[in-house]
DNA sequence: TTCCTAACGCAAAAGGGTTTGCTTTACGGA
DNA sequence: TCCGTAAAGCAAACCCTTTTGCGTTAGGAA
């Protein structure tokens, strides 16, 4: 049931946008009955929270090809390649919305990323700049201006965080 | 009316957080008819993506000091200062979630305000470059980390623009 | 002042979302 | 195999949201 209601609720985020979505509609599409998931989520914005989490998946394997330049191009590469299938980016939004006062699990996980890169390299770059100079900004093209997200977004943003004077 | 439903919807969206929101409550809240808000704003993603836009006055005066840096960073403080105002937050990331194929209006006052500091200046900053290492990053934290926003996060941004290589 | 129009209040009705009690199914351990 | 438990289906009832028709009010133009 999870796998019909997640497909379902992918679906119609794309279809509609997640202010649009309801309930019945996720369980009519998913094949379940709609008390179903009431009793196992309690409400909707619950339900869009928990499905928008389990995305990127957290165990893949990260680039590591000794240059934390080149690891974070393809890592950024994944980030933006993720985030331009609609679907991705209709439950990034939907995530926005509900998230607040502690940190979203959306973006947890690229912070660990990101320290774990820092760590590796021996702190040329700080952890904080990969998510102010490279993650911030994907997110947020992704969020208000997705026709901005282009195969170069990603190349462009990581030669302009090296470039700074060291 | 429309001032009314304002600031009942700001009340309520940081009370509750925007999908808890329902239009009958606002106008209650609003001393208002339920009805009269339907036949204005048609439904309630609408009703939010109208309020979330009139914020932050695009008719404001800009910072002209006729220096960019200095320009820059009292702009960017302006828009920290905006955003830790928990109403603003809550706004903004409502109006995250109905954002999508077209721009929002919530930003495209802010991507007007960077052509025009660098047209003033010159070009020797880009105004993509405002936006991903300025814009981006506040919105991010707005969004996604609250805490991290801090009376430095501004100045911080804005020298590290400023220390890449030209 | 009078008329016209647009906006709002009011109330009833329609529609859809949510809750609840009960039944049925599926799975795991005696 | 035979329970016992947890999850899901089903259907009815409940409640809130939304729509709609109509009366009222406010503001502007003749």
């Amino acid at each position: 049931m999870l796998a019909a209601v997640r497909s379902a609720l992918e679906e119609l985020v794309k279809e509609k946008g997640s202010e649009y979505v309801t309930v019945p509609m996720i369980a009519e599409r998913a094949g379940v009955n709609p008390s179903s998931i009431y009793r196992r989520w309690g409400d909707l914005p619950t339900l869009i929270n928990e499905i928008a989490t389990y995305r990127l998946d957290p165990a893949r394997p990260l680039p590591d090809s000794g240059d934390l330049r080149q690891d974070l191009l393809a890592w950024a590469g994944e980030l933006v390649t993720h985030y331009s299938i609609p679907v991705n980016a209709a439950l990034l939004r939907a995530g926005a919305a509900t998230a607040g006062e502690q940190e979203s699990d959306c973006l947890r996980n690229r912070r660990s990323e990101a320290v774990m890169f820092v760590e590796r390299a021996g702190a040329v770059i700080g952890s904080d700049e990969i998510i102010d100079h490279i993650v911030a900004p994907v997110i947020y093209r992704v969020i208000f201006a997705p026709w901005t997200l282009t195969g170069e977004t990603a190349a462009g943003l990581v030669e302009q965080l090296f470039s700074r004077t060291p």
